[in-house]
DNA sequence: AAGTCCCC
DNA sequence: ACGA
């Protein structure tokens, strides 16, 4: 496709970061749309503590957490309807993210919506409760800068620092695609349209 | 364990 | 470290 993309950086095997690759005015706009239809939530962990990341899901299978579990589903448990459509602008950036990244062929059928403010972390966690994972994740920063981090296919270990601003494109698949990461505390910044928050866009292909 | 707590 |  475009070659043309030169400011992309391989953080390790499997992983690619493109900055400023993604339209982020464009994506804001859809955003709203679809959090009109599927708000913001905070889910429970299994043990019962809560996520301080506020989420939601648009695309066929949204991503659930609550005493229950971690699965996917195709309804909404707060509205009883299924996720808001994902937005053509949306799939199209995730399929051209991952193909300039060496993963042809994505087809994502889920995009987890998370929201961070000043404050909000994400613990080391992997992404594996798709069903498929020769597929990558593609994951798409919004808003104000994060301190990202990935380790390796274990949890413990050092880890390799990322810094995501918005517009920023990073795609993890092939030998990195169940590797452990997270996200470090979120400092106080602000954006000129986004104000003092991070948005996160990930794509999935859940089934 | 996508979190919390506790000790160095 | 914990117990999933």
């Amino acid at each position: 496709m475009r070659d043309l993309f030169s400011d992309s950086v391989e953080i390790c095997p499997g992983m690619v970061l493109l900055r400023d690759f993604a339209d982020s005015a464009a994506l804001q706009g859809e955003l709203e749309s679809v959090l009109m239809a599927a708000p913001l939530r905070r889910m429970q962990t299994s043990r019962g503590s809560y996520m301080s990341v506020q989420t939601s899901n648009c695309g066929q299978f949204g991503w659930l957490s609550d005493r229950q579990g971690y699965r996917y589903s195709d309804i909404d448990p707060l509205t009883g309807e299924p996720w808001p459509v994902m937005p053509v602008i949306f799939r199209q950036l995730a399929e051209t993210a991952a193909e300039l990244a060496g993963f042809p062929g994505f087809r994502p059928d889920a995009c987890l919506i998370n929201y961070y403010q000043p404050g909000t972390q994400m613990g080391a966690h992997q992404d594996r409760d798709e069903s498929d994972c020769d597929a990558p994740i593609v994951s798409v920063s919004l808003g104000i800068n994060a301190r990202f981090f990935v380790l390796g296919s274990e949890r413990r270990g050092s880890s390799i620092p990322v810094n995501l601003s918005d517009g920023d494109v990073l795609v993890f698949g092939g030998p990195a695609r169940l590797f452990f990461h997270g996200v470090r505390k979120l400092k106080f910044s602000e954006h000129p349209r986004f104000g003092p928050v991070r948005w996160n866009l990930t794509f999935r292909k859940a089934l």
